[in-house]
Order: structure tokens, then C-alpha cells, then sequence
DNA sequence: ACTATTTTTTAGACTAATCTAAATATATAT
DNA sequence: ATATATATTTAGATTAGTCTAAAAAATAGT
């Protein structure tokens, strides 16, 4: 079993890999877990041994098929727990990482898979992100940022990034949750902000705010 | 803050004491948490060392008040997590114990006052036993051992031992659950069992059940 | 009261995760 | 191609929690 500290470094090199596309490198881990190189160097050489990382010294590291699995596994948790969190204790959107953080770490496969039932078998969390399943497959959906698409897009909003707590109380106050309609009335080519619909709500977002919206298209 | 392992020695030495009532000594406490006495003297000086415990050299320790409060803390979370596992997600109240060990040591006051709130401020949890309220203040029912009272009692079940999970599932089959009124029709002097009316249903009780068994009285 | 037994404490060592400082490898710039 | 800058690794130390083995204190038995 996984240690909380091994599983908090896989699911940062999960993430930072795009979910295993390209090698994360020692020092853009060590920021991301708010650590020094020199630790991140001893931890992945442990993550190695127990084949879920594959390590080059110098040219950084790679998930492995059971790698991410074990890492979507803590992914699943997270995002059934901030479901759970909001739509149950009525949380805000941006106030459940950090306790998600926390309770992603507990160890019981049947309070997953009942949390789960009880949640209603959600597909998305609710920023709109992928639930993996109970193996640690996920459905991944194409989607594109609000800063690609043209004057007339009409979608809908599929999901937004979850990085930063001041963007999610912003975007929670002009209403842009997943799920929402959004139409681009028109784009002002100087600084690429947008004036679109949202709902039937008429909202001017500067590019800053469109490219953490991720739309379907 | 206290670490993980800190609160699980805290809460032992909080139930070793019967709620600070008596002083715990190292080798008991060392048995309750599985370890070794030697490991037990390292924590207790730093238990002390914070104010929690006094320790008096061969002479064991003993609960403060701000080391009662931190304890019935942790004592809280544990069961408002339980009282979650068996109304919220189906869990039966044998099953709970070990997961709601791990939960008990989330770390956020608002989280557990939204599941508090989320569960209607409940007053006990599955095996009957108070909940500590938001300020670490227990009120304590005075309950006595069924294997206490005298034929023609009457009363109602207010929680059970919840030590031994095949017991748990014992008084499962036979529906002896908190709240539940029961009525002492006989006792057989020479084994000390019992014959009990249980709602409707007519059971007998060996000693060793009916101890277990707490009533209000 | 003295010895034997039990309990508790001390001393020193181990593991996981971390750090600083120094060494080494890679990448960049002329 | 060689010097400089940057990134990474190694070496050695630190902290929390644990252990074993030995020392010391308390308790019990005669």
C-alpha cells in the first residue's frame, strides 16, 4: 500500500505529465509539491522500485500503466469526495480542495464504492472534471478552451480549471458552472476578451478568465 | 496542531481513564495501541511536554482539561463519521470502526460542523454512545449493564459495547439496537442469563451478552 | 528485610521523509 | 569548443515514531 506522501507525489507527476503524455522533470515536481530537488530525487528513485514511475536519471520521469492506475485511484477519490462536499454539505466550489486533499487519502475501497452510490454515480465533479472508475479508467472528453473559439461559438461549459480559489469565487459569481450554456457574441481582437451569454445573462470575460474555461466542441 | 498518532494515543488514554477518572499506566496503554512499552514513555513526555497528559515517572498518567477537550474532539469526529457510514451510505454498525479511524483525523472544524448540521446534530451515534458537542463538552447519561438490573426491569436499550465486531453482529441478528425498548422477564440465578422481551420479540440473553448491553435507568 | 519478579525507563539504533551543502551532469552562449 | 549557467544528484544530517536490550525502580513473597 501506498504511503499518503507516495501517493500525493504520483498524482503531481500524474497531473504534470498531461496523464502520462511527456516526462516530468525533478525540479517542476519539487515545486509542485513545495519541496526540494534533492528530496523529489530520493522519493522517485522509491517510486521506481515499486514500478509505478519509470526513471531516467538527469532526463526526468514517466508514469507506468500501473502507475496511473494507482493515480487515478486517488484522482476518483478526490473528485467523488469535493462532489460529495458540495453537493451534499453545500460546500463552495472553491473551498473543498483542501479538505478533499485530506480525505482522498483514506484507505477503504467499499467507502468509495458506496460514497459512490450514495453521490448517484456522478460522471463529472463539480468543476466539471472526470470521475475515473472503481479500476482507474477515465473517460476523457475533448475539449478546448474558451480562448480558441470564434465570435458565434455556441457550447456549453464542460469544465474549469480548479487551480486558483480567487478564479472559482469569480467565476461562481457571474454563474459559470459546468453544464451552463455559453454563446460568444463577439471577441475584441486587442486583448482577445469575449462578450458572451451565459445562460441569459450577458458577461464581458477578458482572456485571463476564457482560457480556464473549458468548453465542449 | 496534533499529529495522527498523537490524537489516537490521546483518545486511548482518554477511554483508559474512563473519561480521566483514573490514572493509565504505560504498560496498558502500550497493549491498547499495539506497541511497545518503551515507544509509549517517547510519547507520553511529549504529551506532557504539550500539556495534555500529566506523567508522573512509574506512576502513569493522567488526562488535563485541555487534553480532555482535544481528546473528546477527536471522539467527535469519530462518531459523527460513524453515525455518516450507517444513516448515509448503508454501512451496518459493525463495519464502521476502522474507517472511521482514518476519518477522525481530517483536520477541518467546517467540515465536521456541515456534517454535523448534514446529519441533523445528532445526539448519539449508531451504538448509542454521546457525541461530544463543537467544544469538546460530553453529556454523560448515567446507563447501567443489563447484566445489572433485576427481573421485571424495564427500559430501553441507550447503546452497546462496541468493542468486538462479531458481538456487534450478534446484537444485529437479534435487533438490540439503541433506542429499542426491552423489558427483563426472568433471570436464571445459577448463569446469570436472561430471558427479555426486545420490542415484541421474546430472547434470551447469556451474561456475557447482557453485560454488554447498556440501559437507561 | 531481603530477594525475586514485574514494570518502567534509558540508551542506542532503524526507517521514512525531509533538509543543506557540495559535487556532477547537462544545456547555453559566444 | 570552451566557459558559464542551470539542473540534478549525492552525501551527510535531522525529526517523528518506532524498536531491542539493558538498567533502574516499584511491587510481591517469604
Amino acid at each position: 500500500m501506498l504511503s499518503l506522501t507516495e501517493e500525493n507525489y504520483l498524482k503531481a507527476i500524474y497531473h504534470l505529465s498531461d496523464a502520462g503524455a511527456k516526462e516530468v522533470l525533478t525540479n517542476a515536481l519539487a515545486e509542485a509539491m513545495s519541496t526540494k530537488a534533492a528530496s523529489v530525487t530520493d522519493m522517485i528513485k522509491k517510486l521506481a522500485a515499486k514500478d509505478l514511475i519509470t526513471y531516467e536519471k538527469y532526463y526526468g520521469v514517466n508514469v507506468t500503466a500501473k502507475g496511473k492506475v494507482e493515480a487515478l485511484i486517488v484522482v476518483r477519490k478526490h473528485r467523488l469526495w469535493e462532489t460529495f462536499l458540495v453537493q451534499k454539505l453545500g460546500f463552495t466550489w472553491d473551498e473543498v480542495h483542501e479538505v478533499a486533499e485530506q480525505l482522498e487519502h483514506i484507505h477503504s475501497p467499499r467507502l468509495i464504492d458506496k460514497l459512490d452510490a450514495f453521490l448517484g454515480f456522478p460522471k463529472v465533479d463539480p468543476h466539471g472534471d472526470p470521475i475515473p472508475d472503481g479500476k482507474g479508467k477515465l473517460k476523457v472528453l475533448p475539449l478546448i478552451g474558451l480562448d480558441q473559439v470564434k465570435a458565434g461559438f455556441e457550447g456549453v461549459i464542460a469544465a474549469v480549471k480548479d487551480s486558483d480559489s480567487n478564479l472559482l469565487k469569480y467565476l461562481d459569481k457571474i454563474s459559470a458552472k459546468p453544464g451552463l450554456k455559453i454563446t460568444v457574441l463577439g471577441k475584441e481582437e486587442y486583448d482577445e476578451s469575449l462578450e458572451v451569454l451565459l445562460g441569459n445573462k450577458k458577461v464581458f470575460l477578458s482572456k485571463e478568465v476564457s482560457k480556464n474555461i473549458l468548453v465542449s466542441g
